[in-house]
DNA sequence: TCGGTAGTTTGCGAAATAGCGAAACAGTGG
DNA sequence: CCACTGTTTCGCTATTTCGCAAACTACCGA
C-alpha cells in the first residue's frame, strides 16, 4: 500500500490515472498528452505498474494500460481506514 | 488538494494521522512515538498543516493537534473521483 | 526577571526522485 | 533479412525531500 500513496503523490501520475479513468490508452497515446520525454513517461508507468494501480496488456506492437480498478478501491479504503475511521477505540472495518 | 496527495506520500506522515485518529496528542506526544528529532517531526506538522490534515490549538505551553476530519473526507472523495467515477462506459463497450 | 520546558525555524548534508537524450530491444510488415 | 514503429533501459544532472543539530521564540512558575 506503501507504494500507491508515493505513486500518486505524483502529478503526473495522478493525470495519468486520470486520462485512463476515461479510457484504455497505449503508451504512446499517454505519452503525447504530456510535454515529457518518452522514457520519462516509462518511468511514471512502471511506478504506476509497480503499485498495482494499472495493468498493462501487449496488443501487437503496442501496450495497452487500463486501470486496475480494484486496487484502486482498495487504496480509497486504505484513506478510509486511515482517518475517517474515527476516534473510536476501534475500526471494525475488515 | 495537491498538497493532501503529498502529505500522504510520506509514512511517518501517514503514522501521525493515524495517531491522532485516537486521540488529540501534543506535539510532543507525537514525537515521542517517533525516533526521529523534535525537529523533524516539526517539519511533518507543517506540511500536514499546510495541507489542511490536522489542526494546531495552542494549550499554554503545549501544541495540541489534531485531525481535521473533513479534509480527510474531501480528500477521500478525491481519490474516489480520480478512478471509480464516471468511468461507466468502461465494460464491453470496446 | 530568570530559568526551564515545549515547539518551531534555519542551515546543512545525504539520499531519493524526476527528467532528459541516446541507445538498445521487440514486434510488424515488406 | 531489413527497415520501421513503439517502448524500455541506461547513464547523467537537477530538484526535491528527509533528517539532524543548533539557534530561536513563547509560555509558565518561582
Amino acid at each position: 500500500m506503501n507504494e500507491v500513496f508515493r505513486a500518486l503523490g505524483d502529478p503526473t501520475r495522478r493525470e495519468i490515472l486520470r486520462l485512463l479513468r476515461q479510457r484504455d490508452m497505449t503508451a504512446g497515446e499517454i505519452a503525447s498528452e504530456f510535454p515529457l520525454a518518452r522514457s520519462t513517461l516509462s518511468g511514471h508507468f512502471t511506478v504506476l505498474k509497480h503499485a498495482g494501480l494499472i495493468v498493462a496488456e501487449k496488443d501487437g506492437t503496442s501496450i495497452v494500460y487500463s486501470l486496475n480498478v480494484s486496487v484502486v478501491e482498495q487504496a480509497v479504503g486504505a484513506v478510509l481506514n486511515l482517518f475517517k475511521a474515527g476516534k473510536q477505540p476501534k475500526g471494525p472495518s475488515t
